[in-house]
DNA sequence: CCGATGACCATTT
DNA sequence: AAAATGGCCATCG
């Protein structure tokens, strides 16, 4: 598949290790994640690692959402509906694409994680 | 090498 | 308060 320089790729391991610490029932952002790693303006950078995730390690990447709560990652995975599927086991509710009580459940690493 | 794209976010208008 | 713009950084054509 796709190469990645050894920056990136350790960029990246750094990205699932946080993402691997998420709890259950919990979500977090991509920024918020981005924010932990010292890189706040490279959220995208973080997407882009969520991205390369599926030939990686398993990945919640289900508990990672955007700044809104929205579920803008659901047709990377392999079924659409998957995602909040999964959220939903966690005890997480879904409307419309969008986490309910997002704001309650937000997962801050750099503010759980001492 | 350059321009365009993207699972984003913050700031400005 | 809602919409547009810019920035950020890696990947792809």
């Amino acid at each position: 598949m796709t190469k990645y320089n050894s920056k990136t790729l350790d960029f990246f391991e750094r990205v699932y290790k946080v993402v691997q610490l998420i709890p259950e029932g919990r979500v977090t952002s991509y920024g918020a994640i981005a924010k932990y790693l010292g890189a706040s303006k490279s959220s995208r950078i973080v997407g882009w690692a969520m991205n390369a995730s599926h030939n990686r390690y398993e990945i919640p990447a289900h508990r990672v959402v955007n700044r809104t709560g929205m579920l803008t990652g659901k047709l990377h995975f392999p079924t659409i509906t998957m995602m909040q599927e999964l959220l939903e086991l966690e005890g997480i509710n879904v409307n419309n694409d969008k986490v309910k009580d997002f704001k309650n459940l937000f997962w801050d690493p750099s503010i759980e994680i001492l």
